[in-house]
RNA sequence: GUGGUUGUAGCUCAGUUGGUUAGAGCGCUUGAUUGUGGUUCAAGAGGUCGCGGGUUCGAGCCCCGUCUUUCACCCCA
């Protein structure tokens, strides 16, 4: 048969895994600095785990598993002939490839409340799995990082997030863009346009905006029931401002009088007093026409996008205020942000950002012409290994120049060659591949050589 | 899920209104070069034209299906 690979999945090599190592590391680094440890789930849950959490189009986009065994047999014979896909996948599927970690999350904790310290913070580094149609930048299965804080209605939270965002991003390269809201300043727009009862509806309007602009959306929003005084309220509220203290008056005075707007004002406030000294504010927008589709968002948001690649959000987030509420355990506020790890590895690529990430760690490759060659150099290279450096020594008795194409080609940036006169001397040859510089160096000086 | 788009050598792509044996560049192999590569020169290998079916005397080219890619919608990392 001829091989091939499931629409929207791909294997990465060893080149891009190197990069994407580069990324993980990068973030993981990060995350460990502000005190999170890591997590693992299973990459299947329960069907009824997923199902409801991601709106009715997330259900949609769900992997699920069929049952193992006869499974058929044990279908209910008038939901199987009725031939209602939803109803007979109820019959045959109990699990799932999960859709997010945020929800695997959620179920973790509820599971081990009695073993887990509150404020529980967790990072977790695993694919997910849409069944999407992929796209530039969509894949079918993608990583993402999550990093989480169960247990702590603190906005200091939020502002770990940014800087946690910012300081990554900064160090792969990337320029960037937060984008903040909060839901309930949303909640209070929709309060002051009276469609408090299509506030779904609402949101998902608004937060395309940035991609059609207003004008495409007021027939839909005139649908809704705006006139044209609401709708010119709106299109004043629904504007990318910087992230300060006269920004959040603004909309305060522009909302005065709902209880809503106040909470959700004060919240960013409180997040903008924790990173005002940070000195990463110059990034971060405060844009209300920000909404995010995901159903289990209640206050803070956040969305940061690549400034110079036109590609979805490479990075996403908020808080939830009772996520574990479906798994019984109701009251337990989460914040939480998401990397995707694939989009930002498109990003870098694009942008040439993987210049300083090297191909390979091995320091030299030992060449040589003979057994003799052979022997000596396993053993000099097993020495090396010992004091931890990485070395290579080629397997095969081939002609110099077929030694340095493999060496060049994997990116090994010297060679050493060893012959017979080497052998005797203790003085290796060697060569720098990248600045084509070459002589001799004494056996027992070679480790501190090549550090 | 809806509607378009794409697929020819390892890679990037040509391929005329349907007409003998499908081309180029790069890469690859071998040699010039038995201890110094990426230059140069010479020779060579490599393709069931995504897959399946159909129309035709004849299909890389036309039609249908399917898979893949990509774009818009939807949604999102």
């Amino acid at each position: 048969m001829k091989p091939s690979l499931v629409k929207g999945t791909r294997d990465f090599g060893p080149a891009v895994m190197q990069r994407r190592k580069y990324i993980f590391n990068t973030i993981e680094t990060v995350f460990k600095k502000y005190g999170f440890m890591p997590l693992e789930t299973p990459a299947m849950e329960q069907l009824e785990t997923l199902t409801g959490k991601y709106g009715e189009e997330g259900d949609k986009l769900l992997f699920k598993i069929l049952n193992s065994g006869d499974f058929a047999a044990n279908a209910n014979d008038a939901i199987w002939n009725s031939k209602a896909s939803n109803k007979i996948t109820s019959q045959i599927s109990e699990k799932g490839l999960r859709y997010d970690l945020t929800v695997p999350l959620a179920r973790y904790v509820a599971m081990n409340r009695n073993e887990i310290t509150f404020p529980f913070k967790r990072y977790q580094m695993q694919p997910v799995w849409r069944a999407d149609r992929p796209q530039r930048g969509r894949y079918r299965e993608f990583w993402q990082c999550d990093a989480d804080i169960i247990g702590s209605e603190s906005l200091m939270n939020e502002a770990d997030l940014l800087c946690i965002a910012a300081e990554i991003f900064e160090k792969l390269g990337i320029r960037f863009s937060i984008l903040l809201n909060n839901r309930k300043i949303l909640e209070a727009i929709a309060s002051k346009l009276n469609i408090e009862d299509k506030f779904q509806s609402f949101v998902i309007l608004i937060d395309k905006l940035d991609k059609v602009g207003f004008d495409a959306i007021t027939n839909e929003l005139s649908d809704l029931g705006l006139d044209n005084f609401q709708m010119d309220t709106l299109k004043n509220l629904l504007v990318k401002m910087p992230f300060n203290l006269n920004s959040i008056s603004t909309i305060e005075n522009k909302l005065i009088g709902i209880d809503r707007a106040k909470e959700g004002c004060d919240e960013i406030r409180k997040i903008s007093n924790f990173t005002g000294t940070t000195g990463i504010i110059n990034s971060i927008y405060i844009d209300l026409s920000l909404a995010r589709g995901l159903d289990y968002y209640t206050g803070s948001i956040i969305e940061i996008k690549a400034n110079d690649v036109k590609m979805g959000s490479i990075s996403g987030g908020g808080r939830y205020d009772n996520l574990t509420g479906v798994f019984g355990l109701p009251s337990v506020s989460g914040v939480g942000i998401s990397f995707g790890i694939d989009r930002i590895y498109d990003v870098m690529e694009e942008l040439n950002l993987f210049a300083n990430v090297a191909q390979t760690e091995v320091k030299a490759m030992f060449c040589h012409l003979d057994e003799n060659g052979q022997n000596f150099n396993y053993t000099l290279a097993s020495e090396l290994r010992k004091e931890g450096i990485s070395i290579e020594v080629f397997p095969d008795i081939k002609k110099l120049p077929k030694q340095f194409e493999y060496a060049e080609k994997k990116g090994i940036p010297v060679v050493i060659i060893t012959g017979d006169d080497e052998i005797a001397s203790e003085q290796l040859s060697y060569k720098n591949l990248i600045t084509k510089e070459q002589g001799k160096i004494e056996r027992t000086e070679l480790g501190g050589f090549l550090k």
